[in-house]
RNA sequence: GGGGCCGUGGUGUAGCGGUUAACAUUCCUGACUGUCGAUCAGGAGAGCGCGAGUUCGAAUCUCGUCGGCCCCGCCA
C-alpha cells in the first residue's frame, strides 16, 4: 500500500516514484493548489495536489480532504522550490507532487487536534485516548517504554536471567494491599486474587533451581490511585540464587544504566550512592531522598535550647530534637513565613520557629527569647549569611519527616530542582518491622519474606524494632522505583518472623504453607528487586504522570473513561458466579 | 476516610449577582497556484455538569450530588 512511511524520504530520494499513506493534517488549500501535510508514526511529509499533476477528479477530491482522513498518495518526490524549504521538518527539503490519491477511510469530527500545541484537558483526552495517543509525543512515550522493555529484557537475557510467567489467578494472601478478586466458578464462593507482584512465584522458581528469573510483570493492587500510581502496573521483575545484595545491586545499576541510555541518550554516573536508612531519614526526612538539592536537615537541639527559649527548653525537656534546615540567599516577607508555620502545622508539626538572616542581622519571633550569641550560633551550624532558618522541636524521627516533607514544599516553592538531573542512591538496612498503629502489632516494613541481616538475628524476639533487614531500595529524584531484599530461605526463621509478626499458626499454615514447604525442600540462598516500570520511565522523561507512559490509564477513581469500565453485570453473570449485590 | 483545586460552544479559556454569555481555535460556506499555526470574507455552534435553595433577578451566592485532577491516609 506504501512504497515508503512520512519519515523517511529526503533529498536524496528525489524523482522517485512513491506511494504514502497516513492522515491528514494541517491543509492549505490556496484555491488552485492545495498542500497537505500527511502524517503516519515516522513523520510528516508535506504533499502538493497541483491540478496540473492529477486528475481532474483527484484534485477535487484533494480540495475536500479533511483533518484526519485517511489516505494514500502516489506522487513524485521533488525538491521544494527555493526559499520554500521547512527546517522545522526532517522531511522539509521535499515534498511529493500528488499524482494520485486514495480516500482510505474518512474521519468523523474530533473532539480535539491532533497537534502538539493543542491544550486538552485530561478527561477528553482519556475519552478518546485512541486520538490522544495519535500524538507524536504519545506515540515516543509508547516508543520508548517498548525500547526500554526490549532493553532490560536483552540485558537480563544476556546475564542468563530467564523470562518465566506467573499466574494471574493466584491465591489470596493476608499481607500487603488490597487484593483485586476474582470469583471462581467452578468452586462458587470462593476466589481467585490478582497477583500484587509474582514474589512468591519468583521464590518458588529459585527452589526450583531456575537460578535467575525475570519477568516485566503486571502487579495489580486495590488501593487508592496517585500520580504515580496505577491499579495495575508493570515491573521488571527479577530473582537470583546464590546472590548478596551488591550481585543485584550491582546488576540492577549496569541494567539501569543501560536502560537510561536507551532513553534518554547518555550514560548515568556509577556506581549509585548509598545511604542508610537512618542517615536518610535524619538528613533528608525521608526514606526516599530527593538529592538534587540541598537543604539537609541538622540537629540544633544543644545549642537551640541553651538560649532562653522556653517552648524549646520544655521541649527537650521532655525528650524531643530540635531539627532545622535552612534556605539560603531568600528574602521572603513575614507574611509567607506566616503561611509556612501554617503549612507546617497542617503536616502534624506543634509549630515553626523561623529566623531570617541577613549580614548578621536576624529577624524573628523569638529572637529576643534566643538572644544574640544563639541567632549567630545558628546561623554559623547552618553556614548562613542570608536566607532563612525553619526549625521544629519534636520527637527525633517525627521532627525529621516533619522537615522532610517541608523540605519539599520549599523546593518546590523555590524553584530549587534544577532540570534535567538525575540523582539516584540505594536507600539500604531498612528496619526489618516497625510498629503499626492501627493493628498495634508489628509489621514488616517491606514484606514477611525479607531476610534480616544476620548479626541483628538475636535481637528478633527481644529487640525486633532494632533488627535491620536486607532490603535496598532504589531512589531517583525522591522517586522509590525499585526495591528488593535477600529473602528468607530457610522455613525455621519464616516461621519465627511469621510468630514475630503475630500471625496465628493456623493461618500461616494455611496461607503461606506451601512457601514453608518448598523453603524446608532444599530451597537455596536466594534474593531480587522489582523495579516501577511505569516510574522509571516517568522520571527518565520529566513528565508529571504515570499515566503519560500507559496506553489506556484509569482515573483517580479507577475508571477507565473510554470503555466505561468498570460496569454492571448480567444478573446471569452474577448468578453463575454464585454472587449477589447486598447493599 | 479526610483536605484542596476544577467542571461555561467540539476544544481551551474569560465572565464571579442584572451581559444579546465574551475571546481564541476547530467546524461550515466562499475567495485565492507556494503554503506549512496559510491568509481574507461570511456563518454556525454553549445558556454555563446535574438537582435543590437564597434573591425581584443566579453561569456568578449556599447546600447536595456526579465527574476530573493534586495531596494526606492507604499502597508489605
Amino acid at each position: 500500500m506504501r512504497s515508503h512511511n512520512c519519515g523517511e524520504l529526503s533529498a536524496g530520494d528525489l524523482d522517485r516514484e512513491v506511494r504514502l499513506a497516513g492522515w491528514v493534517g494541517a491543509r492549505r488549500d490556496h484555491g488552485g493548489i492545495v498542500f497537505i501535510n500527511l502524517r503516519d508514526r515516522y513523520g510528516v511529509t508535506q504533499v502538493v495536489f497541483n491540478p496540473e499533476r492529477l486528475s481532474r477528479d483527484d484534485f477535487e477530491k484533494s480540495a475536500a480532504l479533511h483533518s484526519e482522513d485517511v489516505i494514500q498518495v502516489r506522487g513524485r518526490v521533488t525538491r521544494r522550490p527555493a526559499g520554500t524549504e521547512n527546517p522545522r521538518m526532517s522531511t522539509g527539503e521535499i515534498e511529493v507532487l500528488a499524482e494520485g490519491l486514495v480516500l482510505l477511510n474518512r474521519c468523523a469530527p474530533i473532539p480535539f487536534e491532533i497537534d502538539e500545541a493543542a491544550q486538552v484537558s485530561e478527561t477528553v483526552r482519556l475519552g478518546y485516548r485512541y486520538l490522544d495517543l495519535r500524538r507524536p509525543v504519545m506515540q515516543r512515550n509508547l516508543i520508548l517504554r517498548h525500547r526500554a522493555a526490549r532493553t532490560a529484557r536483552e540485558f537480563l537475557s544476556e546475564k542468563g536471567f530467564v523470562e518465566v510467567e506467573t499466574p494471574l489467578l493466584t491465591r489470596s494472601t493476608p499481607e500487603g494491599a488490597r487484593d483485586f478478586l476474582v470469583p471462581s466458578r467452578l468452586d462458587p464462593g470462593k476466589f481467585y486474587a490478582l497477583p500484587q507482584s509474582p514474589q512468591l512465584s519468583k521464590q518458588l522458581l529459585m527452589v526450583s533451581g531456575l537460578d535467575r528469573y525475570f519477568q516485566l510483570a503486571r502487579c495489580l493492587r486495590d488501593e487508592d490511585l496517585r500520580a504515580d500510581r496505577q491499579p495495575e502496573h508493570t515491573q521488571i521483575d527479577l530473582e537470583a540464587s546464590f546472590v548478596e545484595p551488591e550481585d543485584i545491586q550491582d546488576l540492577v545499576e549496569e541494567m539501569v544504566a543501560r536502560i537510561f541510555q536507551t532513553v534518554n541518550g547518555r550514560p548515568l554516573e556509577r556506581p549509585f550512592p548509598r545511604l542508610t536508612y537512618q542517615q536518610a531519614v535524619d538528613v533528608y526526612g525521608s526514606d526516599k531522598p530527593d538529592r538534587r538539592f540541598g537543604l539537609e536537615i541538622t540537629d540544633v537541639t544543644e545549642l537551640a535550647a541553651a538560649g532562653g527559649f522556653e517552648v524549646f527548653r520544655k521541649a527537650v525537656a521532655a525528650g524531643s530534637r530540635i531539627k532545622g534546615l535552612a534556605l539560603p540567599g531568600v528574602d521572603p516577607s513575614v507574611t509567607q513565613l506566616k503561611g509556612y508555620e501554617e503549612k507546617v502545622r497542617e503536616l502534624g508539626a506543634r509549630g515553626l520557629v523561623w529566623i531570617k538572616a541577613a549580614g548578621g542581622n536576624f529577624q524573628s519571633p523569638v529572637a529576643k527569647f534566643l538572644g544574640p550569641e544563639i541567632l549567630a550560633g545558628l546561623a554559623g551550624k547552618f553556614g548562613l549569611e542570608k536566607g532563612v532558618i525553619f526549625m521544629v522541636a519534636d520527637a527525633d524521627r517525627k521532627a525529621s519527616l516533619l522537615l522532610g516533607a517541608f523540605r519539599l514544599m520549599l523546593a518546590s516553592d523555590f524553584n530549587l530542582v534544577p532540570p534535567d538531573r538525575f540523582c539516584f542512591l540505594w536507600v539500604v538496612d531498612f528496619p526489618l518491622f516497625e510498629h503499626d498503629e492501627e493493628s498495634k502489632r508489628l509489621t514488616s516494613v517491606h514484606h514477611p519474606f525479607t531476610a534480616p541481616r544476620p548479626e541483628d538475628l538475636d535481637y528478633l524476639e527481644s529487640e525486633p524494632l532494632r533488627v535491620r533487614s536486607q532490603a535496598y531500595d532504589l531512589v531517583l529524584n525522591g522517586t522509590e522505583i525499585g526495591g528488593g531484599s535477600i529473602r528468607i530461605h530457610q522455613a525455621e526463621l519464616q516461621r519465627r518472623i511469621f510468630k514475630i509478626l503475630n500471625l496465628e499458626p493456623a493461618a500461616w499454615e494455611r496461607e503461606f504453607g506451601f512457601l514453608l514447604a518448598a523453603l524446608e525442600r532444599g530451597a537455596p540462598p536466594h534474593g531480587g528487586l522489582a523495579l516501577g516500570f511505569d516510574r522509571l520511565l516517568t522520571t527518565f522523561l520529566g513528565l508529571p504522570s504515570i499515566r503519560e507512559v500507559i496506553a489506556f490509564p484509569k482515573t483517580q477513581k479507577g475508571a477507565c473513561l473510554m470503555t466505561g469500565a468498570p460496569s454492571e453485570v448480567s444478573p446471569e453473570q452474577l448468578k453463575d458466579l454464585d454472587l449477589r449485590r447486598i447493599s
